[in-house]
DNA sequence: CGGGGAATTCATCATCTGTAGAATTCATCC
DNA sequence: GGATGAATTCTACAGATGATGAATTCCCCG
């Protein structure tokens, strides 16, 4: 007569609610997802959310890890040579947000929860710093990459913010090419160019 | 017996709450500055909030509004001339954010507000925008003027986010006159450079 | 000196939040 | 085929949240 109980066949709870929950942490940021959200996102009870993840920061920390491959990227940022750099960087990037729809929510959802949870800024910190664009600008520019790298993390993060998450016209419809030729000199700058005096 | 009613003398309450609930905005967000915090911070009765302001919301857009003069800021930054208007942009904005402790936190609430608050969003638009960063640029290069102008507050708001929101190092504790001569630059080409075909 | 209105607080509501524990159902292994 | 354990749900709690309405106290004007 009830209905609890475990369910006959393979259910794949987990993976929905890991896919909900990136979809509702994308969407509303950390604290807008609510795990009931989440649950009902993915036609299953809320308990079953703590059952597999603990508490909603473990379940964030365990859904929201970016794949960023710094090898991969400057194999293919670099193959061509230095010059364009800039530009390709910039294409690359607004490739990601585009045209994967499995990566987005997780940026978005990072970008947004970062404002207010600090797990989330360590993990747009790690991003930005040490463990994601430091890799690659270290590469490109040995002298000052700190420096180099937030730069150009820091256009990047407001691009990202305008055109995404605000929604900033016309940055938010603008052409993918014509941003990438108007911002990739000035990232190709701060990889490349002089900064000024120390 | 009681001690509810009027206080003798004045108060002061309407203000010590705008100023508390601009200090709860500014580092908690929208949703994390909750009126029991923005009443205790103005040493006031939760309820009394409602009284002067309504709701939430109503409170927020009463009292997070930017004193964004942009016929002052033209003058400033053009008497000297185009050349260096990049430059002089940079260290203005980083002057408002560093030197003035009344705006930061109204800086600050906006940004971290605009994530996830739709109307903290449109205020955002309306700074970078139309209303804001447009007059600037649209007395320097009338040609593109809009895209201009988001390309600039896209990395403006990029260095305040990495800066002042997620602390990001070294950007957090550069000084202000080496982002000036690093940024700048990029700024100006923004404004008045090649952006590349349409 | 009396009354109207503003300022302030109290008590409270309905709702939502994350979380915990117990109960129920199924799959699998011996 | 009975036992063990995992999957799933139900019920519930304790706390926080935005909001409301009534009560109380004071100021000011006549």
């Amino acid at each position: 007569m009830a209905r609890s109980g475990r369910r006959p066949g393979e259910s794949g709870a987990r993976e929905r609610i890991a896919e909900s929950a990136r979809a509702a942490f994308g969407e509303f940021g950390f604290d807008g997802a609510t795990i009931r959200i989440i649950a009902t996102g993915a036609g299953v009870d809320p308990a079953l959310v703590h059952h597999y993840f603990g508490s909603k920061q473990r379940l964030f920390l365990s859904v929201m890890s970016l794949p960023f491959n710094a090898e991969f990227l400057k194999r293919q940022l670099l193959a061509p040579g230095l010059t364009g750099v800039g530009e390709r960087l910039v294409r690359f990037f607004l490739g990601v947000w585009d045209e994967q729809p499995s990566v987005r929510p997780i940026l978005t959802g990072i970008v947004r929860s970062a404002m207010t949870e600090p797990d989330a800024a360590l993990l747009l910190r790690d991003f930005l710093g040490r463990q994601g664009l430091f890799q690659l600008v270290a590469a490109i520019a040995p002298d000052r990459a700190e420096l180099r790298a937030v730069l150009v993390g820091s256009q990047l993060i407001g691009l990202a913010m305008a055109r995404y998450i605000v929604g900033l016209e016309p940055l938010a419809s603008a052409d993918p090419e014509q941003l990438v030729a108007s911002i990739g000199p000035a990232i190709e700058r701060y990889l490349t160019g002089d900064l000024g005096a120390a």
